[in-house]
DNA sequence: CAGCATCCTCCTTGATACTG
DNA sequence: CAGTATCAAGGAGGATGCTG
């Protein structure tokens, strides 16, 4: 985020992004939300937690907050009895998503890549 | 890392590997170095040093050590004294650079999207 | 169903001092 | 110059229990 940003980040006088984006796409399971919300489509909250197999309750609530006060996902609650709320991915959100395929590509690469060293 | 992965990613199945590059490229100062030596080339510890302002010698050495063990960077001795040790990336590593281009066009973008919030 | 509150643990980072 | 070693602190993440 860029308020705290220079307390946490080192890429001297804004000269390369690459952590704000980094901020945002690290913790435990943003990125597999994202990733998730990006391919899947809108999602309940259950039937993300589902997709996400072993993400506590807590944590999924924690990081789906502050990626929603990024405006990198909307959260949208339909007042019903049981309540139902349901997550997307915002323009700023999807524009990520290339990004990851390339995250992805690179990475089994990596995994390929690891057996010959 | 493939071998302790299990603990800590959860995309399942290996259907997706976002989380393996993640793995590589988080930590706080391995995208800036990865950064710097794929925007500058190889480089001493001292230069890479002065080029992270702010890293402490214990976190750019503990990092570097990571990525080398990964096979990222290459880790060179010149047996000199005073000693001299080059760093710089490898082919794997070099292909982490136009993802990290397009990570600071995002980040740039999103400084903007939420000026506009 | 979709949360919040609490407590607790471990890992990352930081500070500092010492060395071939 | 380029490290290693040690100690300490903070925060991310996990477990569990309670609600509208």
């Amino acid at each position: 985020m860029p308020e705290d940003r220079t307390n946490k980040v080192s890429c001297s006088n804004y000269r390369c992004e690459i952590e704000v984006a980094l901020e945002i796409i690290s913790g435990k399971w943003n990125a597999l939300i994202l990733w998730t919300l990006g391919t899947e489509g809108t999602k309940r909250f259950s039937e993300l937690k589902r997709s996400l197999s072993g993400v506590t309750q807590k944590m999924l609530t924690q990081q789906l907050r502050t990626l929603e006060k990024h405006g990198i996902v909307t959260r949208t609650i339909y007042p019903e009895v049981p309540p139902v709320v349901e997550y997307s991915l915002t323009e700023m959100g999807k524009r990520l998503i290339p990004i990851f395929k390339d995250l992805d590509i690179w990475g089994k690469e990596f995994i390929e890549y690891r057996k010959t060293l």
